[in-house]
DNA sequence: ACCACTAAATGAATGCCGTTCATTTAGAAT
DNA sequence: ATTCTAAATGAACGGCATTCATTTAGTGGT
């Protein structure tokens, strides 16, 4: 019923082949999802560095110039990316198991998606969920899971927000490099700081930004539990 | 005693000056904390896209590659203004105060320094601590204040890594425009979010960040605070 | 078959950016 | 006075996102 995109129905549309819009000039060799699908190969091999307007016109055999017909910027591009990333976040538990395994399922799964795309980070959180879909279709998905599990209404959001916060935050915490806590000359001075990295980094095979996101993720999935009421 | 600057002493040094180096031409019209100065001066005046090497050579009246004398490139700019904010942050309450509450001030202030400093995050949550001594200094005090509370040694540091993730994220927070979550003629298809979402805007005098923030940081501290065992 | 229309692609140009480098300047040391 | 050198200069470089007048090539109407 509710069509995603904001078109008007027009009455007096053929039964029309979707890929070709009508009384236009056909061929059409760029459009938003193939715009969206190259950005992310072409970011996947090159990184955010090397993910510019020029190479992303290369990659589909374009003028730089014939992008702008269809986005309108690059920060417009990077929306496109974000959207569609969002979609391989996991919100499927919502529906069928218990809030706090959903939560769990849902926080890693997003972390893990946008550790690898921290650039647009600063992107999604001040992003309008208007100009994102996907990402709002996943909100709803997790707003649903939430009032079912008992939260009442007015600390849906906030839950939300606070969760997502510390999601972004423990994505760049995944990229920082492994000895960013190695005091160097200064250890003599940050007796306690130093002593505190050394016990981590004897213990814990696993990787420090998982042991974190672990932690805080648990203390937030208990503290926030306590708000059901159902 | 130990000098935070890691100038070995020199023998033939007269009773000198600090501000002029033995040796060496004087005058200087320049130095890194000149720099940090007057960066911090140009993106209060005209924020982070109007702090180029260029704008910020013009405060100082000289020429941008003169800059280069001093720092290596702009992200090393960035990286002592980030320093510099840091010295900002409160951490006194982790001497004098219980550990619940020198943790809440201590991550309010954090979060509200680097809140009107977003595109410092990514810098900061990559940057090895080295390159940092203020930020260093911080995070003793706080690893202090972790240990005097009772925390186990190997939980400190992913303890304060989580709060930080949070506290960075929440950073972003605060500038997302206040109808982020509008989903406009979505609406209809998202009914357990714009319910969630309306439901927010009736109540609350208080800006829905800090009311994300407040109950993340509260679910935090009961989580973290069952760490602790003395 | 032709024309008028138009979305899409082009390629040149613009202005700004961070950074490099050969050169000059001006104090300090000898 | 001469030598040394850190610091400042100004011109240049390559790369960037974006703009715009122009061209291209299908389409619907006649």
């Amino acid at each position: 019923m509710t069509a995603p995109t904001s078109v008007p129905a027009d009455p007096h549309s053929p039964a029309a082949n979707p890929r070709r819009r009508v009384g236009r000039p056909a061929a059409a060799v760029l459009d938003q999802n193939g715009i969206t699908a190259a950005a992310l190969q072409l970011i996947g091999k090159s990184g955010y560095d090397g993910f510019t307007m020029a190479a992303l016109a290369r990659t589909l055999n374009v003028a730089p110039s014939a992008l702008y017909n269809h986005v309108s910027s690059k920060q417009d591009v990077l929306v496109l990316v974000q959207d569609h990333l969002t979609s391989f976040v996991d919100v499927s538990a919502f529906e069928t198991g218990p809030w706090e395994q959903a939560v769990r399922d849902w926080a890693w799964s997003y972390r893990d998606v946008f550790s690898k795309h921290t650039p647009l980070i600063p992107v999604i959180a001040v992003l309008p969920v208007t100009d994102a879909p996907k990402t709002l279709a996943m909100y709803e998905a997790v707003s649903a899971g939430f009032s079912r599990a008992g939260f009442p209404q007015e600390r849906i959001i906030p839950a939300i927000v606070a969760l997502e916060s510390f999601i972004f935050g423990s994505a760049y915490d995944v990229t920082a490099p492994a000895d960013i806590f190695d005091s160097g000359s200064m250890a003599a001075s940050t007796p306690h700081f130093t002593a505190a990295v050394e016990r981590l980094a004897e213990d814990s095979q696993e990787k420090a930004a998982d042991v974190a996101f672990s932690l805080g993720l648990e203390a937030l999935l208990a503290g926030l539990g306590t708000l059901r009421v159902a």
